[in-house]
DNA sequence: TATATTTGTAACATATTTTATTACAGTATG
DNA sequence: CATACTGTAATAAAATATGTTACAAATATA
């Protein structure tokens, strides 16, 4: 899951927030993201892995957030979904008895970090309340 | 071609802006980057359909750069290649019945809309002269 | 305690997207 | 006129993402 990781999970966070007192279900959450639930639930493996939520079993179990949504911006979101930004790599390793094909990963890893800095900067100035109020 | 597109793209400019007077064919640009040829001439396609590469057919055919190196700069090439940057979409069509699942998409829009003119400003300050020079 | 409901997870299936290959007509060079 | 290229279409293969089924384990509550 590359492409919707990151909508996928900043859409649970924000149903989670707007119900932080209820443990809402795979299948309710499925049903506003129109994903199978099973899909759900692995990415709420992930946030659990992380201790942003906590889930309960059994009947009437479900998934709450566990940090206050203040305090978690969308930074962290995006660590956790998506490790790093950038406009990607050719498949194959370059040739490297050419220069060009030597270095070309290396300074396109340069540019993208740089490219990572940007991004985390502005991520981390929006917390997922902010994102939430936005409903 | 999503993930190596930019990379190819700038791979092959980087080799023509290294050998400005020749014409290089697919087949040599191709095994600079470890690609099949078909696939470079299809990305050279691209670049001849925004005029920075001219192309000759024939014997001792091939693609040499149609601009200055020093006046292209990185966002026109992400341009040309991505079109846009951002975190993703979850696949299917979120509820319109549930008050986020109407939203998601348009706040991540805004998101990633922000997203972009950051990254943008930092590819505009970096031309493709100042790229093949690290090399 | 029995039943219903829900998580957690594995195994498998399908769909989609990327990448590679083959083929060949058209074109320029020498 | 033989050779070496581009341009492009058609097809194939590989990789990745998404979806489904199945079921054990957990827990609320009747």
């Amino acid at each position: 899951m590359i492409s919707g990781k990151f909508a996928i999970t900043i859409h649970i966070l924000t149903l989670l927030t707007k119900f932080p007192n209820d443990f809402l279900s795979s299948e309710f959450i499925a049903g506003s993201i129109n994903l199978n639930p099973v899909l759900v639930r692995k990415e709420i493996a992930n946030l659990k892995a992380n201790h942003i939520v906590e889930s309960k079993e059994g009947k009437n179990g479900g998934t709450k957030l566990a940090v206050d949504s203040s305090k978690l911006t969308l930074k962290e979101i995006f660590e956790m979904t998506f490790e790093t930004i950038g406009l990607g790599y050719a498949k194959n390793q370059p040739n490297p008895d050419c220069p060009v094909g030597k270095k070309i990963n290396q300074n396109l890893d340069a540019l993208y970090s740089e490219m990572n800095q940007k991004v985390s900067a502005q991520l981390e100035g929006i917390s997922l309340e902010d994102f939430s109020n936005q409903f």
